[in-house]
DNA sequence: TGGCGTTGTATACGCTAAAATATAACGGCC
DNA sequence: GGCCGTTATATTTTAGCGTATACAACGCCA
């Protein structure tokens, strides 16, 4: 499963970068494991639905969840318990950005990695 | 301990973003970790040397560098057993090359990530 | 009004990855 | 030749983390 890592597994057999890349604040974590399980919140409209679909437990996926809101002191999920379907959650506008920038700054910082990799690299080892 | 990460531990109470940035090849790793390891052999003529240095055990030092050379196939360390201080080990050229490289690539993505990250995420979360 | 599926939380268990321990071979040096 | 510290490797032990399990509260809905 994905958690952060980039570069895929193709080409095993030639040298290639990986790179992984996350928010801290205070204890609060925010990285590639979380955008996929907040993405799935939005998706699918509750926590638990998202944590089966990626493989994980409620209590895992919970728990991410609440360190980074503690973290960063932010609310990421608007959750309510019981009525329709018996509960659920989706994501407040500060998770909505913040999707949206995280994912724009993936895509540079990935785009700059491969780049500098093969020019930094290009002949090693050598002959 | 470093391992990798980037950025410190300063400033708690502000976004922060890390990174960390590795080689792969056939399951071979060179990262952060390597690259002090490496770094440390050179300095000190000695695995076990090298490995007291970073807290770890001569176990895990050899295990690293072990699937590094397999990975790669490359080797990266050159040893000898027995005589003068028991034995000792060096860097292979080949080596020497890779801890520049690497260490000028770490340079040039760390500097990118910071400040495409100020760029991104100037301004959230909103007030 | 009772059932269902969710959030929220505590606790016990199991597995895996790291570490400690053990051991052999080697070769200068005293 | 015995000693020392190193490389090299296998095996055992430990510890931490993730997961499963359990359970209370809640509110629509039939």
């Amino acid at each position: 499963m994905d958690d952060g890592k980039t570069g895929g597994d193709s080409k095993p057999n030639l040298v290639q970068v990986k790179h992984k890349l996350w928010l801290e604040k205070n204890g609060g974590i925010f990285g590639e494991g979380l955008f996929q399980l907040l993405s799935n919140v939005a998706g699918l409209g509750s926590i638990s639905h998202a944590a089966r679909e990626m493989g994980m437990s409620y209590r895992a996926a919970w728990g991410k969840i609440k360190m980074a809101e503690d973290g960063f002191g932010v609310p990421l999920v608007i959750t309510h318990v019981g009525g329709e379907m018996g509960g659920g959650a989706r994501l407040t506008p500060a998770a909505d950005e913040l999707l949206i920038k995280y994912r724009r700054f993936q895509e540079l910082v990935d785009t700059f990695v491969q780049n500098s990799f093969q020019e930094t690299f290009r002949g090693w080892p050598g002959p």
